[in-house]
DNA sequence: CTAGGGTTAG
């Protein structure tokens, strides 16, 4: 019987269309007497069945109970065939196949085994078919249950349909009683969130009879999606009573809009108000330290999930989000080690390592976990390629950086988006070919963003090639107007270029639209975890002088060597010798000089800049790490550097 | 049946 079954489904599974046929469905069929008017004999019989129903995880199980429900003579057993099909569609049978093949055998069908479909087909993604059930169901005189709604409502927020949400909407208040229910609103306000209408959301919101903490947790999360932590910390500041999901959505909420301090702050509100701390809070704990960058956060946040129970080995969302973490925290060496010990690796924690490898100048161990990830079963996904793109580009692999952009749609399925152009452009105009850059960016099929523009201004800014320069400039003006760092990058070029008095135009235009630059700041972590903050030609450390001592003799050996400091850059209208002054105050030599004096010497120095480095300094570093035979490191805003022996990891690409 | 999660660019 099991297997006459097994053949039979199979087939019509082959068969019987997703869409539904009008044939099948003007049938007529008929309301099944209620569960409470049941014989008791019957009521006792479907509960037995319903639970071992619940206790099957294989369709072959699944098919086993049918075939004795079939021998039995319980065909007709509408309760117990709802349970049937709403477990089949769990398992993601096709609900044009076997499930709607027990629905039709059913004469007399109540509101479940209805609703057991609709919501397979909304599961599967078919809402308009599912709808159109719904709408059969209601001709049928039968009535819908609370989560004949919530299927309906969860399949619109996933197809983003806010006009057939509105249209249920009206059906709840119509066949009376749901828009009150709880479950039903939940699903809605999430519905209305998920299609970008806040505001209807907290309409219904407002106007619920009863809110439970989940009403309120989605309210909460639609605002941070949106940008607006204050108004989620007021509705959380209301909530009555807070859960660990809704504590978890605000420690998120800050991690996800660049507000990492907040994020910690906030749990640690949580846990010194005694609630419970699981994996998903300390994902969004991570993410904020990763967003830090600071060593001592680093370690920190491991000693708080390992005293918690949860292993990176085993986690691995956990161990994907360390990955990205230490990397960002300057420590590719951690990195690398928890992705070793990972259990199970998916395209989330290949694609943080392959990420981690290209900022931190690694791009041939990018390219190499690329390859070994395609060896697995893991798909690569368009974060990925932005990874291994930028890479190449680091690599100045121009040929495999477009190897790997063609092969993207063809072998992997995922189209170029306008960010995989910003590396192309970038991977073109870093090896020099400008004129191709600059093709690219006026042919690509889509609409370029600023990124675009401002790679090939970079790749300009390495090149030295004001022409190009002035029209990637003439884009990005317009685009952001306000953005500083692009004015400062095309009143440098010129400058490079000694076309004084177009940088001092640009210099003019950046005054009359009262913009101002960035302090540079540099900091680094000392003993203890404390952190210095310097300032370009600020000497008001108290050890200034002790500083400014290690980089004059930095600077008499490197003479010796060949460095030459590098003033073109500098459109300041000052003497020689003061640029050399104003050089050597550079926010990122000052730590130097504050690290070879603070640290002992067989560690590593770090060295953090809120801008991009400069290039005396990187020039300055390369020759401080021969000389002094240290290891610096430094993350600016675009990447790490990696210096040692007087080589950078950038390979001067930056 | 309803709520919270990790990767990306100049």
């Amino acid at each position: 019987m099991v297997a006459f079954f097994g053949k039979l489904s199979k087939s019509l599974v082959s068969f019987i269309p997703k869409q539904l046929s009008q044939e099948i469905l003007s049938q007529k069929p008929q309301t099944a007497v209620p569960f409470s008017q049941l014989q008791e004999q019957r009521k006792i019989l479907e509960s037995k069945l319903v639970s071992i129903l619940d206790g099957c995880n294989s369709v072959t199980q699944i098919q086993q109970v049918h075939a004795h429900i079939l021998r039995n003579g319980l065909d007709q057993c509408c309760y117990v065939l709802a349970k049937l099909v709403r477990m089949l569609t769990k398992f993601e049978v096709p609900v044009g196949g076997y499930p709607r093949l027990v629905f039709e055998q059913v004469r007399y069908r109540n509101p479940f085994l209805w609703t057991a479909l609709v919501r397979g087909y909304s599961v599967q993604g078919f809402v308009k078919e599912s709808v159109f059930l719904y709408g059969c169901m209601r001709r049928e005189g039968i009535g819908p249950v609370s989560f004949t709604f919530t299927a309906l409502f969860k399949a619109c927020g996933e197809i983003l349909d806010v006009n057939l949400g509105r249209q249920i909407h009206a059906q709840t208040i119509l066949v009376g009683g749901f828009a009150s229910d709880l479950f039903v609103g939940n699903t809605m306000i999430d519905m209305y969130v998920k299609c970008g209408c806040l505001d209807s959301g907290r309409k219904l919101f407002d106007e619920m009879p009863e809110r439970d903490v989940i009403s309120w947790t989605e309210l909460i999360v639609a605002y941070a999606k949106n940008g607006n932590m204050e108004s989620a910390g007021q509705l959380f500041d209301e909530l009555p009573v807070k859960d660990m999901v809704a504590w978890t959505a605000m420690v998120t909420g800050y991690a996800q809009n660049a507000q990492p301090r907040e994020a910690l702050e906030f749990f640690e509100r949580m846990q010194n108000a005694g609630v419970k701390v699981d994996d998903v809070t300390l994902v969004g704990v991570i993410s904020a330290c990763a967003q830090l960058g600071a060593a001592k956060y680093a370690n920190w946040v491991r000693e708080v999930a390992e005293s918690s129970g949860f292993v990176p080995a085993k986690n691995v969302v956990i161990g994907s989000a360390l990955i990205d973490m230490y990397s960002k925290c300057g420590s590719l060496e951690d990195a690398c080690k928890v992705f070793e010990a990972m259990e199970e690796r998916n395209v989330f924690s290949y694609s943080s390592m392959i990420a981690g490898f290209a900022v931190h100048g690694r791009p041939h161990d990018a390219l190499q976990l690329f390859n070994e990830m395609l060896d697995t079963e893991t798909k690569p996904n368009r974060v990925t390629f932005i990874g291994v793109l930028t890479a190449c580009s680091h690599a100045g692999m121009a040929e495999e950086g477009r190897q790997i952009f063609a092969s993207m749609e063809e072998r992997f399925g995922v189209p170029p988006s306008a960010d995989h152009y910003v590396c192309m452009v970038d991977l073109l105009g870093r090896v020099g070919q400008l004129e191709e850059a600059l093709h690219l960016a006026e042919t690509m099929p889509l609409e370029p963003n600023a990124g675009v523009w401002g790679a090939l201004l970079g790749a300009c800014r390495i090149h030295g090639n004001p022409d190009i320069a002035e029209i990637a400039a003439s884009h990005l003006f317009k685009m952001e107007p306000n953005a500083i760092g692009n004015y400062v990058l095309l009143s440098n070029i010129y400058a490079s270029a000694r076309q004084w008095d177009d940088a001092s135009r640009i210099r003019k235009l950046m005054r009359a639209k009262g913009l101002r630059k960035n302090p540079a700041c540099s900091w680094l972590e000392a003993k203890k975890g404390v952190v210095y903050e310097f300032f370009a030609g600020d000497l008001t450390h108290p050890e200034s002088s002790k500083i400014m001592q290690v980089l004059e003799d930095l600077l008499d050996r490197l003479k010796i060597n060949g460095y030459r400091p590098h003033l073109s850059a500098m459109a300041y209208d000052v003497s020689d010798e003061d640029k050399k002054r104003l050089l050597l105050t550079h926010s990122e030599k000052l730590a130097l000089g504050f690290g070879l004096l603070g640290t002992s010497s067989d560690s590593s120095i770090r060295i953090m800049k809120n801008l991009r480095i400069c290039e005396d300094c990187h020039l300055f570093i390369c020759g401080a790490s021969q000389i002094t035979g240290r290891e610096i490191i430094v993350r600016d805003n675009m990447r790490f550097h990696h210096f040692r022996d007087g080589q950078c990891s950038c390979g001067n690409f930056w």
